[in-house]
DNA sequence: TGTCCGTGTGTTATATTATAACTAATGAGG
DNA sequence: CCTCATTAGTTATAATATAACACACGGACA
């Protein structure tokens, strides 16, 4: 209601970009799904689920339940604005939301942080492996642990 | 089961190569571990934990503990003979043992048949993609989901 | 105006996946 | 025989995830 000009200029480009698709496709970003976006976005590094919810409850200073995040979890994986990193069973936003996200998941083994690079080449590249496998490719998982440049010069 | 002499000589090639790695690197392939990896190549289909837990206890008439197939697990998967799919939280059976294996796996989301592929190129692409983000490479997660050709034709 | 319905959230209980910490058996080398 | 290292068993618990049902709220529309 009392939404300032100031406060929605600065809203990031990532909760715009959200925000616009969930008006083209009908979508409510209720709250609650703006609450875990955020708490996402600001971890730094992907979080779990139960991280979101140990702080969802901090938040709101009383419990919550599973349930209610995994739903919100759901939801933003389902529709393309989180994506869930398999081999850390945690969440992180989605920097191509929208599109299937095709992106590469580079994960820093010391601090933690992961970056979603595109990389087409490498797109193509797994396409042409599952092509040659006679494989039909719905969902790709390409996650890279390691260090990241600022960990690696440490 | 009517596994013959003539069988055991034909030991698959899996095991056979995963024999002569132990051999060399002085690590004993006990019968639990043998048991279970038989189990895994025999699942057709990659294998949870739990499901290895299972088998194990009615092959052996008597409740088997988590830690008792986990620590096997770790175990195999540390030297290579097994890889872990993390979008499935099961275990296959690693078709390069011995190399870090930076196979990738296809998993028809039909039948739940995972297949490991080896594609130099793919290889060299992803090497691309991490080197041009600064990032230093230790382990790769590549698992493509999608149907098998013989799903696909059906 | 009221009720029906779809969507989102809350609640309770439970399933599934994984590990910590300690104990016991076994076998190789002194 | 003793000692040590490795493997496996046992008990308890932690961490991750879902099922099933109840409630709230707002819009469609007779």
């Amino acid at each position: 209601m009392t939404q300032s000009i100031a406060e929605d200029a600065r809203q990031p480009a990532w909760l715009k970009r959200i925000e616009a698709l969930c008006g083209e496709r009908g979508l409510q970003l209720t709250a609650l799904r703006r609450q875990i976006l955020a708490m996402i976005e600001d971890g730094g590094a992907p979080l779990t689920a139960y991280a979101l919810i140990d702080g969802l409850a901090k938040a709101q200073g009383r419990p919550v339940a599973p349930p209610t995040v995994y739903r919100t979890l759901d939801f933003l994986v389902e529709n393309g604005f989180v994506v869930r990193v398999e081999s850390r069973n945690a969440f992180a936003i989605c920097d191509h939301p929208g599109h299937d996200h095709h992106g590469v998941m580079l994960i820093c083994s010391r601090c933690g942080a992961a970056r979603e690079v595109d990389d087409p080449a490498l797109d193509a590249a797994l396409l042409r492996t599952a092509a040659r496998a006679g494989f039909r490719l719905d969902k790709r998982t390409v996650e890279l642990e390691g260090l990241c440049g600022r960990c690696a010069a440490a």
